[in-house]
RNA sequence: CGGGGCAUGGCGCAGCCUGGUAGCGCACCUGCUUUGGGAGCAGGGGGUCGCAAGUUCGAAUCUUGCUGCCCCGACCA
């Protein structure tokens, strides 16, 4: 992309009512345009990021079994009535009437809808199990929306369902969703860490908050440090496989959010140096919440004997929206985003320092070409700003390379690659510099 | 919802106390000079001063009501 052809509003001062600073940044670097308390206009950049960390939810659910659906934003209230929750859920619930009068409601989660689709399309066991997710828009109308993305009102979330027979086999998907997330982090350039959360009635270890260390966290943990350095199975991971043996390996070390803190079980079981406590973003949530809608709703399956079981089930959740604000958090310094790689919203700004010299144009425009032949996500800045004002807004907007061609490199036949995380440069001459991105 | 604050051009702000035809920086447009870390000079465009009522010869400024937004707290993917 030409960003003389673009559309990244960026703004040069901090907009005053942005106090952290990935809300601060998201709205200088041209993703989000508030549109009202809580609501964000997602703008060019932003949106590429949104479906760069989309992509990777996507895929990493496929690939631990579950299996996507798009269920709508607006629910009727009638099965909210049949579970119980239309007059428990409060004022967090955005409802609607329709011109018939029909009570509606702005969906905050999905729970009744997907046990609704589920309870009508499965009547076997031998259906069972089944993962169902899908990514779509949620309303919460809190009460003081804040941080920006952070915590909307809208947001985009990643939920998941899963219909087991037994509480066995619940275990085993929950486990699946666990490693899932694990790998879903950390292919966006995160550290993630399990911890344990309130299970609330149902009691038992199956819920799993799933945290980012940043400064500005809104949350306080407490974890070993053991955890905070162990990555993620790889892709070959055989998801039908028992997959217990890593959970416990995660999970048997102390990490936890402060309501669930227990300091005199920290200091016992972690030696002094390994004791972290720092601040964290709660980015996925995971938990097994047994049969309760299944029951409340009637769904249910026919077992090998006849019987009819209310399937067991769970329900995992990623706030992809907020997974931009949190990276931002967690990745950032004075000048600007520093995107990890796999989010970013281009891979390479290519700068031209001198646009309207002869030799510069006729360098970045080839090597421009070039490198969009061979995929690479490349924003030129083919502006006629002076070099200062480009180095300062790619600096802003984060891309992870810059490619940096000049007058005074060029007539040396070379050109420059700056990386954006550790500012360390290299000249190579432009063949070279496009066999490193497009090789 | 309790407490605090803000609302004047795209962004950041001054002006308000003590009423008299709206200003600064950045951004934007034109020209010239400049050109490797947010250039200089000159000229220019853009604002029903959040909304409504009131006081007054006259309201951004004083009064009342409303709305929106931000911050702290209780609550949350």
């Amino acid at each position: 992309m030409r960003l003389s052809n673009y559309f990244l509003p960026i703004l040069r001062d901090d907009p005053k009512e942005a106090e952290i600073i990935s809300h601060r940044l998201m709205l200088r670097a041209g993703l989000v345009r508030q549109s009202s308390a809580g609501i964000y206009s997602w703008l060019p950049f932003g949106h590429r990021v949104l479906r760069k960390i989309e992509q990777i939810v996507r895929e990493e659910q496929d690939r631990a079994g579950a299996i996507e659906l798009l269920m709508p934003t607006i629910q009727s209230a009638d099965i909210w009535r049949e579970s119980g929750r239309y007059d428990d859920y409060g004022k967090e619930m955005l409802r609607i009437t329709d011109r018939h009068d029909r009570e509606m409601l702005y969906g905050p989660t999905n729970e009744e809808l997907i046990t609704e689709i589920f309870r009508d399309g499965v009547k076997s066991y031998r259906e069972l199990p089944r993962n169902l997710y899908h990514i779509q828009w949620k309303f919460r109308d809190e009460i003081r929306p804040r941080f920006g993305v952070m915590r909307g009102r809208e947001f985009l979330m990643k939920d998941g369902y899963s219909f087991d027979l037994t509480p066995e086999a619940a275990r085993h998907t929950y486990n699946q969703m666990f490693v899932a997330y694990l790998r879903t982090f950390e292919r966006m350039g995160l550290k993630s860490i399990p911890m344990a959360a309130e299970t609330g009635p149902i009691g038992g270890d199956l819920s799993h908050e799933f945290i980012i260390l940043a400064e500005t966290g809104e949350s306080e943990v407490f974890c070993d440090r053991d955890v905070i350095e162990k990555s993620a199975p790889g892709a070959d991971l055989d998801f039908s496989s028992d997959l217990a043996q890593i959970v416990s390996e995660w999970t048997g070390k102390y990490a936890t959010t402060d309501d669930m803190h227990d300091a005199a079980r920290f200091e016992q079981e972690v030696p002094a140096g390994r004791r972290v406590s720092a601040r964290g973003i709660e980015v996925g949530h995971i938990f097994h919440f047994g049969t309760k809608y299944t029951e409340a709703l009637n769904c249910r399956v026919q077992g090998p004997d006849g019987d009819l079981i209310a399937p067991h089930c769970g329900s995992y959740g990623i706030g992809v929206s907020r997974l931009v604000g949190a990276i931002i958090e967690a990745s950032h310094d004075e000048a600007g985003i520093v995107w990890p790689e796999p989010v970013a919203p281009y891979t390479v700004g290519l700068l031209n320092l001198k646009s309207g010299d002869d030799a510069t144009d006729a360098a970045c425009n080839d090597l421009y070409g070039k490198l969009r032949n061979a995929g690479v996500d490349v924003l030129y800045d083919d502006t006629d700003e002076r070099a200062g004002a480009k180095f300062s807004t790619m600096d802003l907007i984060g891309l992870p390379w810059q490619v940096i061609v000049g007058p005074k490199g060029l007539a040396q036949g070379e050109i420059e690659v700056k990386n954006r995380a550790s500012g360390e440069r290299s000249t190579a001459s432009p063949d070279a510099v496009l066999a490193r991105f497009a090789g």
